[in-house]
DNA sequence: CGAGATCGTT
DNA sequence: AACGATCTCG
């Protein structure tokens, strides 16, 4: 028996909306303390990973582990039928084939229940490694969603460069090429503005603009994202749920052009 | 050596707004007065001047005449990533097959440059022969902007037709007429809500709708639009640019019904 | 000026 | 279906 009750609705909404792009279909693994999902992207380059603790739900109550696979596009559909300030409950018993998501208004005039095929789904179970990374970069999201749109009308990757004084994103295309600086600076009103720095060694890495446009669908999730890198892993760019978890991205480094993917 | 810094940059995107779609690639004429671009449309019908003057920079330097070729698109995209309060410079070196773009954002956290590829273009220098007109309105841009819009819908083309009461648009297609008449009227709260009619002789004409559409897409850069007429003269659609200088489009007037084109 | 929503386009 | 452009609101 499974009963997850989520006052603010529109996070959910916002959880799909962020991943639905990039994995069609995944496994929901529900325990006790909280349900996450991990999956790589439908063309296998990317991985998304998400984590909601049962802290943030004002009911939680999961009996025993379960996975549940789920179309995520026709998850996002349903959702869709939400309202942004809808109360939305998850409900699945035992050995059924379905899910149910309730969703309740505010004033509780209007209680709907969407019940969804599940579907079975090899889980590739995927360990992902913690690491120390070399460079951490927290930004405003917004910021961080315009640089990549930006850097995308010119180019397609993007070279990520982080010193002391701040990061710089580089792009080059047939029409030209762009660099933008940012410096690192917390002297600002709300500590969401900030670009923090934190560096042990500088790194400068290559990756596909194509993917981190993806990444930012996540941007409504937070005002702030983290930029995790190291020479030759995967970056991180991490979006947190406020009190709750979080929605990860990681996406593999490009080789430099002097150093050809290997069997190129 | 060439570097122009303006600090309302968005008006430079507002420019290349209003004549990108009129033109794909034209010469940006750089002198120690500011700089210039004149161009017909890529169908040779209308002409697009464009003034902007060193005294509406901040900072202004151009060491000697310089013709720059570029591509309206290609600088269009690069000036969208540009904020809109963000301060944009324009620097070039002599001899240079490339320009660049600066983007300052307000509080100078962000700072990118954008470097484009410039083009050779075949200046066909037209010269504009000054003329006395028998008639100048001067209206709400937002207002032309509207008409040309609304009569587009029902026709091809627009007969503008001074007197000293008034500016009257009319058009006619298939499913029907219409008639616009808005009179000179001087007694208005702010005077760029005015309409006002300098009229020497009375005036009749008839121009393509499909341009004068295309015209109004410089209505964000000025609250007024001046159309000077003369029969037998392209007409001159103006948008003055606020202590800078203007973009003008000129376009040829239709012949009459009852006086079909020469030739055909 | 930024954010959100809607609409039209590719 | 995704993106951009426009409009409205805060």
């Amino acid at each position: 028996m499974l009963e997850l009750r989520l006052v603010q609705g529109s996070l959910l909404k916002k959880v799909l909306e962020s991943i639905k792009d990039l994995v069609n279909d995944a496994n929901f693994d529900f325990s006790s303390s909280g349900f996450s999902l991990q999956s790589m992207d439908s063309s296998h380059v990317a991985l998304v990973a998400l984590l909601l603790k049962s802290e943030g739900f004002e009911h939680y109550r999961c009996d025993r582990n379960t996975s549940m696979g789920m179309n995520l596009g026709n998850m996002s559909k349903m959702l869709k039928c939400a309202g942004n300030d809808d109360i939305i409950t998850i409900k699945g018993d035992d050995g059924s084939d379905t899910v149910t998501f309730m969703f309740e208004s505010p004033t509780q005039d209007k209680i709907a229940d969407f019940e969804m095929k599940l579907m079975d789904i090899d889980s590739e179970h995927l360990g992902i490694p913690e690491a120390e990374y070399h460079a951490i970069v927290k930004m405003p999201s917004a910021e961080f969603a315009r640089i990549c749109k930006d850097l995308a009308s010119i180019g397609d990757t993007v070279v990520i460069s982080v010193t002391k004084e701040g990061v710089k994103f580089s792009t080059r295309g047939d029409i030209g090429t762009a660099n933008i600086v940012l410096r690192q600076n917390t002297t600002v009103d709300k500590p969401e503005d900030a670009t923090v720095i934190e560096m042990n060694e500088p790194v400068s890495m290559t990756f596909a603009l194509r993917y981190m446009n993806s990444f930012t669908k996540a941007t409504p999730l937070s005002n702030t994202v983290t930029i995790s890198m190291s020479p030759d892993l995967p970056v991180v760019v991490e979006y947190k749920i406020a009190e709750m978890g979080y929605v990860r991205f990681y996406l593999a480094p490009k080789m430099e052009e002097d150093e050809p993917e290997p069997g190129a």
